[in-house]
DNA sequence: CTCTGTGAAGAAGTTCACAGCA
DNA sequence: TGCTGTGAACTTCTTCACAGAG
């Protein structure tokens, strides 16, 4: 392997390989091929083998790669290896079903810190973490809290990010209908769920 | 105009200029430049004239767009001029998340049938819709429900997949975290929030 | 023979530059 | 002058083809 810039489509499809590679682990499959692997997560064996050759040099020619081993080494290169605290700004219908959602511990994510406008939540305790109101939120730059969620209206989205930024947070996972304006160093990524499902009558057969 | 494949990444951005253009629209701004549009959503004209141009010849040079007839447009476009039927299966958190969400109705998309495999779910009525139990997923072909979210476990994501296939539809909006084997003809977007979130870490910034 | 890693070719998507209309 | 529409240039991403290791 040699330097290359990487591409962010790579990085992008990295959580999947991971997704996967958990998936045959729990199975107990000691190796894996890009072959197989592809089949499980819905990318082409030369994409996966691209992907990770960005990386270093995980495989092993004629047997494939050590399925812990590549688990271990994509956690590293995301730097998921590591646990990694999350601030959730909203605690609404979307809030309060990410707060209950298993997922996020796989990656080694957890939510450390609630906060939201509502009286009536805040001092409210979910799951160990008390809900605090969102004038609180510059209480992260202490925590050290780098990442977090926005489950706000539209409307006060912009002015939540303005906050979280201030307080020292550069990864933003965005569930407000809102476009954000970030300096360069914040990553923002934007899951905007009505818009998503806009796009499928786009693909739907017009006949019949 | 002429004839040209249009990207996919296209069709994409589309709902991100209904976004925008409906912003624009309710403050009562008739005409607007794709440069105005462009700080709005967070794409740079020349993306946003391409992208149109595929589709046709909307604006009018020296003036720009007219805010209500592209948004009309647009939505023909994406063939959401119709109202969109869709189905929900899983009435878990992030289901029950989703039936109050008010963000579908703005593109003339909503929730019509709802499922669970939960003995205790089925037959509760949520906004006048009554839950289903998953075996009667077939129904939704005499309905012409041609949409679908699925929100379940993983492990039955699949199982529900090939269902909804059978019963007509063909465009799902995938909240599981799993790969999902469907023929070409049958259009996923898939969302796996954790594995967004699992994205961040990488782009932090490690000095400091 | 099987499977990885990678340069090179090809495809897809984005940006540029500018012609042309208001 | 201000703005759109679009071929062409450019960049990014994906696929191919194959050398080389087990």
């Amino acid at each position: 392997m040699r330097y290359r810039k990487i591409p962010d489509e790579s990085v992008r499809r990295l959580p999947m390989y991971l997704r996967g590679l958990r998936l045959f682990s729990e199975q107990g499959v000691k190796n894996i091929s890009s072959h197989k692997l592809a089949g499980l997560v819905g990318v082409n064996s030369h994409q996966i083998r691209k992907d990770l050759s960005y990386f270093g040099d995980f495989g092993v020619p004629g047997v494939g790669y050590e399925t812990g081993k590549l688990l271990k080494q994509i956690r590293s290169i995301l730097k998921l290896n590591t646990p990694c605290k999350t601030a959730l700004v909203g605690f609404g219908n979307l809030g309060s079903a990410l707060i209950k959602y298993p997922g996020f511990e796989a990656y080694g994510l957890h939510i450390s810190d609630i906060f939201d406008s509502d009286r009536r939540k805040v001092g409210r305790t979910v799951k160990n973490i008390r809900i605090q109101d969102v004038s609180k939120l510059s209480s992260l730059k202490k925590k050290q809290v780098r990442l977090a969620i926005i489950a706000v209206p539209a409307a006060a989205a912009q002015d939540i990010t303005d906050k979280l930024i201030k307080a020292g947070v550069n990864g933003i996972l965005n569930f407000a209908p809102y476009y954000l304006n970030v300096p360069k160093k914040v990553k923002v990524i934007s899951i905007d769920i009505a818009m998503d499902l806009a796009i499928l009558p786009y693909y739907l057969p017009t006949g019949s």
